[in-house]
DNA sequence: GTCATATTTTTACGCGCGTCAAAATCATGA
DNA sequence: TCATGATTTTGACGCGCGTAAAAATATGAC
C-alpha cells in the first residue's frame, strides 16, 4: 500500500466511521411515554416508575437492565406529569430582586449547584425590584407547587401577604435581607451584618483613619442593617459614627450610578476627599472609586498611598479588577446557598415544621489596595 | 374627650383596623381546584377552564362574574396540570453559559420581559461553560416540554447530538454565538460582528493608530469571527492586522482574569504600552485596564490622553465605571431578545416549519474615555 | 430441590385539568 | 312573545404517570 492508497483508506475509515456514528446515533427510537418505554425494554411500567423515581428500588440485576436498554433508545420522561402526583414536586423557587447584580448571579449559581445535589431543580424569577411583580412571581411559584422557595426580597411591607399566602403552601427562606415585615415561619440566611461591617470598621481604624459611612439606596433591609452594625461598631470603638447623605441621589438599583451621583457631587465640592469612606456594598464602591478617579483623587501611582479611601462589602467579582483594586469582605455565598437549601430540605422532610431558625455566616476580609 | 382618651381611642381604632385588615386578608378561603372553584363561584369548571385560557372567550357578563368572585377568594391554578394537556405549555428554556456575566444576565432580564408580553414563562438554564451540563440542559428542556428554547452556546461540538435531538421536538434559536456545527432548522439571532468591530475599528483608525487584536478565550464562535472581522476590516483599510498571542493564559470563562493575565505579562516586558488594543469582549478589556494601570500606563491624570488606548465590545454595564471609562460598542440586547423570542413564536403559530432563519443585529459605538 | 422472602407483574384507580358532544339555558331582536 | 343563534351546563373521556393491592414469579439460603 502506498501513501496515495494509504491516504484514501484512512479517508474511507473516517467517512465509515462518521456515518456508523451517525445512523448509531440517528437510530435511537424516539419513545414518548413510559407505556411504550415498558414495552420496548421488556418491564413493566411500575417498575419503570420504581426506577425512575430511584434506581437503587429495584433489584440490581433489573436496575442495570434498564440502565442498558435506555441508553439504546431516546426517551425523556415528562417532567409536567411525574410532579403531578408526586407528593413532591422537587421543584425549588428563586426570586431575587435582579439578575444584573453579580452578588445575585452568584448567589444563583450557587444555589443551583447545591440544589441539584440533592436533586432539586431551579425555577428562578426576578422581582426587578418591583413589588408587583415580585408578589407576581410568589403567585406564581405557587401555581407550580414548588416544594419550597428562596427569596432575597426587596424591602417593601406590601409582599407580606403575598408571602404569607406562600408560607402556608410550602417552606419560605429568605436570604440575603429579612423581609419589610417579619414572617414567623420563614428562615433566614444571610451574612451577619454586625459581624462583617464590624470586622471592617476595625481593619480600617487599624490602618488608618476611622471611617465614613456612605449608605446604600434604601431598597432593603440590609441598607439599614449595615449602616446600623456600622454605628454600633465605631461606637465600640470610641469614634464618632458619620454616614454621608445622598442628597443628590434616589432610590434605584443602579448602585454604581448612586455612589458616582453621591460622591462626584461631594468632591467636587472637595469634601471628603481624604477620608475612609466605607460603602455598603461594593456596587455603591465602585462608583465611588470612579468619582474618585474623575477627580484625580488617585493621582499618586493609582494606589491609595493618599490619605483617602474606600472600602466595599460584598466581594463583588469585579472588585479586584477595579483601581485601585477594591478593599472588601467577602460574604460566603456558597454557604448562603448550601444553608438555603439544606432548610429547605429539613422542612421537606417534615423537620422543624413551627420554629423558624436564623443562619448568620461571617464574611472574610479581602484587604486590597483601595484601603 | 382630653388627651388621654383621645389616645385610647386611636389605639383602639388601630387595632380594629389591623383586625379588620387581618381578617379580610385572611378571610379569602383557599381553594384548591377548579372544581371546587367552579361551585363557590357559581359558573361550570368548562366555563372556568376557558376563563383561565381566555377572559374574552365566555361571554363578557360571565367574565366579569368570575373576575369579581375570583378576588374574593385565594386560587392559584394548578401551573403543572394546566400545561400537560394544553398543545403549548407556553415554557420557554434559556440556556447561557454563565449568570455570573453581566452581557448574560441582561439578555436573559431582557428575554424574560419579552417572554411575559407574550404570555410565556422562562426557564433559565445554566450551562456553566460545561458541554456535559449543557446537554443535560437541553435534555431537561425536552422533559419539560417547552414550546422552544433560546439558547447561548459554549461552542463545543459534542452537544450538537443534544441540539438535533430537541430540534425536533421544539424550535431552537441561538443567540449571542452559532453552534460549533451548523443547525439546519435552528435560527439564529446575534450582533453583527463584522459591523460591530468594523465600526469600532473604523473608529479607532480614525482617532488613532490602527489597534492590534486581543481575543478571547475560544469558547464559542464569536472568539474566531471577531478576530476574523477585526482581520477584514483591517485588510480593507490597508493596514497590518496584529493579533496578540495570549501565551500565558488558558481558556476558562474568566474573562477578566484572562486579559489581565495576557497583558501583565506583555506590559511586564515593555509590549505594546502605547497601543491601541482592540478586545474581543469587556470582560477581556476590563482585565486589561487593570493590567495597565497596574504597569502605569494611564498615569498622566488617567485619562487615555497618552499613547496606549483600549477597546471593548459588549458595552459591559460596569464599562462606564472603569478608569478609564471603557471605549466600547453596545450589542442591542433587547433587540436580540425580543427577535428571539419573535421568531419562537412564529414557529409557535406554525410558520416556517422548514427554513430558518439568522437575524443580524447592529451595535452603536459607545466612545468614551479609554481609546 | 424446597421453601420463605424479595421483586415484579397485573390490574385498576386517581390526579387536576383540557376538551368534546349533546342537552339545556340564555340573550336578542322582530 | 317567540324564534334563533350564542353560551353554558352536563357528562364523559383522556393525558402520562403515581400508586396501591393482589397475584405471579424470581431469588437465595438451606
Amino acid at each position: 500500500m502506498n501513501l496515495t492508497e494509504l491516504r484514501q483508506w484512512v479517508y474511507f475509515l473516517e467517512v465509515n466511521l462518521h456515518d456508523a456514528r451517525r445512523s448509531w446515533t440517528m437510530a435511537k427510537p424516539k419513545i414518548k411515554t413510559m407505556k411504550e418505554l415498558s414495552e420496548t425494554i421488556g418491564v413493566s411500567r411500575p417498575t419503570l416508575s420504581k426506577y425512575f423515581q430511584d434506581p437503587s428500588a429495584v433489584r440490581p440485576s433489573t436496575s442495570k437492565k434498564i440502565q442498558e436498554r435506555l441508553s439504546e433508545v431516546d426517551y425523556v420522561y415528562n417532567f409536567l406529569t411525574t410532579r403531578q402526583n408526586r407528593k413532591s414536586t422537587e421543584l425549588i423557587g428563586v426570586i431575587v430582586p435582579s439578575y444584573k447584580d453579580l452578588f445575585f448571579a452568584s448567589l444563583i449559581e450557587s444555589i443551583e449547584q447545591s440544589a441539584k445535589d440533592l436533586g432539586y431543580t431551579i425555577i428562578t424569577q426576578s422581582s426587578n425590584g418591583d413589588s408587583g411583580v415580585e408578589a407576581h412571581a410568589v403567585r406564581k411559584l405557587r401555581s407550580m407547587s414548588v416544594d419550597g422557595a428562596i427569596v432575597a426580597p426587596i424591602g417593601v411591607a406590601a409582599d407580606h401577604d403575598a408571602f404569607a399566602a406562600a408560607s402556608e403552601d410550602f417552606p419560605l427562606v429568605f436570604v440575603d435581607s429579612r423581609p419589610a415585615k417579619s414572617m414567623p415561619l420563614a428562615d433566614f440566611v444571610g451574612t451577619d451584618n454586625m459581624q462583617s461591617i464590624g470586622a471592617m470598621v476595625e481593619y480600617l481604624c487599624r490602618i488608618g483613619d476611622p471611617p465614613v459611612f456612605l449608605g446604600m439606596p434604601n431598597l432593603n433591609a440590609n441598607a439599614e442593617e449595615r449602616e446600623h452594625a456600622y454605628r454600633a461598631k465605631m461606637l465600640e470603638l470610641n469614634h464618632e459614627a458619620k454616614a454621608i447623605d445622598p442628597a443628590v441621589a434616589g432610590g434605584s438599583w443602579e448602585f454604581e450610578a448612586f455612589g458616582y451621583a453621591v460622591m462626584d457631587d461631594c468632591f467636587g465640592r472637595r469634601e471628603f476627599t481624604n477620608s475612609t469612606i466605607l460603602c455598603a456594598n461594593d456596587r455603591v464602591a465602585i462608583g465611588v472609586i470612579r468619582a474618585a478617579n474623575k477627580h484625580g483623587l488617585f493621582s499618586r501611582g493609582g494606589i491609595a498611598g493618599g490619605d483617602l479611601r474606600i472600602a466595599g462589602h460584598d466581594d463583588h467579582p469585579l472588585s479586584q479588577y477595579m483601581f485601585p483594586a477594591l478593599t472588601t469582605v467577602a460574604q460566603d455565598v456558597e454557604g448562603i446557598a448550601d444553608a438555603a437549601i439544606q432548610l429547605l430540605a429539613q422542612r421537606a422532610r417534615g423537620e422543624r415544621s413551627t420554629e423558624a431558625v436564623e443562619v448568620f455566616l461571617n464574611a472574610v476580609m479581602k484587604p486590597r489596595e483601595s484601603a
